[in-house]
DNA sequence: AGCCAGGTTTGTA
DNA sequence: TACAAACATGGC
């Protein structure tokens, strides 16, 4: 400890589009606690943050205030993309309700496994899934009195067994897990994907184990940031339904429709409606 | 008590 | 290419 250093620590003047509660539980991370007076504790990848109300504004104290500077995109304007994302009514309020929503630039790996855990699944388990493997798995670690764990390596991963996946709850996803965790610990560069196109990216995560197009677009839209991708899961196919269009598509046909009405916004615009949508009917 | 969840894999035509 | 069954688990 050295209490005569001023910490330097990550200032939100403007919470306009900053909103803890909106971004932390819209879906996209699940390693979040609520702690007191809308005052959040997080973790990512090996870092841990506290994100706290202060004035207008907000405050976050983190172990790594670089990684969280990007991780919150803070350099982004929401202002204009929430102007063109007003697309009908349906939109407009669903921008309004989750106003201080940020996609937030998450740990590549840590996103690849987490929503291979979150298929077919729900997601105050996938929460429970995740900060099990973390707690056995990850390396401890310690910040401001709090002790937490690292999200695991792939080498952690790949050296259990799927008996011991299956003994954590993750069903038939064990293999999935496993078998993936082997292929990154080999070699298979996640790095690399970003210099691809979102198609040729989107690709490449679908050869891993457990990874289909919707995890894919999920990985692409948190992890890689690349925003012309519209994910969708039964929460999208109701939104479809009761927002938009009456006429029955697939999953992909969903998607096809959304991403032609908002382009490279898509994965904005689904987060607003997944947001909206599974909290009136939650 | 069943339904369902931020779906993917595998098999079939 | 398109469609359907199988799939483990537990929160609600």
């Amino acid at each position: 400890m050295q209490p005569f250093l001023c910490k330097i620590m990550i200032k939100i003047q403007d919470s306009a589009y900053f909103n803890p509660k909106s971004i932390f539980e819209c879906g996209q991370m699940f390693r979040y606690m609520p702690t007191c007076n809308g005052a959040y504790r997080i973790v990512s990848a090996a870092h841990m943050a506290i994100v706290e109300p202060k004035g207008n504004g907000y405050e976050i104290q983190s172990t790594n205030d670089n990684y969280f500077t990007h991780y919150f995109d803070l350099q982004r304007d929401y202002t204009d993309i929430c102007e063109k994302l007003a697309f009908n009514e349906q939109m407009v309020k669903a921008l309004e309700f989750g106003r201080g929503i940020r996609i937030l630039a998450q740990n590549k790996f840590e996103t690849l496994i987490s929503f291979i855990i979150s298929s077919n699944n729900h997601i105050p388990r996938i929460k429970g899934i995740i900060e099990r493997l973390s707690t056995a798995l990850g390396e401890r670690k310690h910040f401001y009195g709090f002790d937490y764990f690292a999200f695991p390596t792939a080498e952690a991963l790949a050296s259990k067994s799927e008996d011991y996946f299956i003994s954590q709850g993750l069903g038939y996803r064990a293999r999935y897990i496993l078998e993936t965790a082997k292929k990154i610990s080999q070699g298979f560069d996640l790095e690399e994907l970003t210099a691809l196109s979102t198609r040729d990216a989107r690709k490449e995560l679908c050869s891993l184990m457990g990874v289909g197009s919707k995890v894919a677009d999920c990985i692409l839209l948190f992890a890689y940031g690349k925003y012309d991708v519209f994910p969708v899961d039964t929460w999208m196919e109701k939104v479809y339904y009761d927002y938009f269009d009456k006429n029955k598509l697939s999953a992909k046909q969903i998607s096809d429709y959304f991403v032609n009405i908002f382009g490279c916004l898509s994965g904005f615009a689904q987060q607003y409606l997944f947001y909206y949508k599974r909290e009136q009917e939650i």
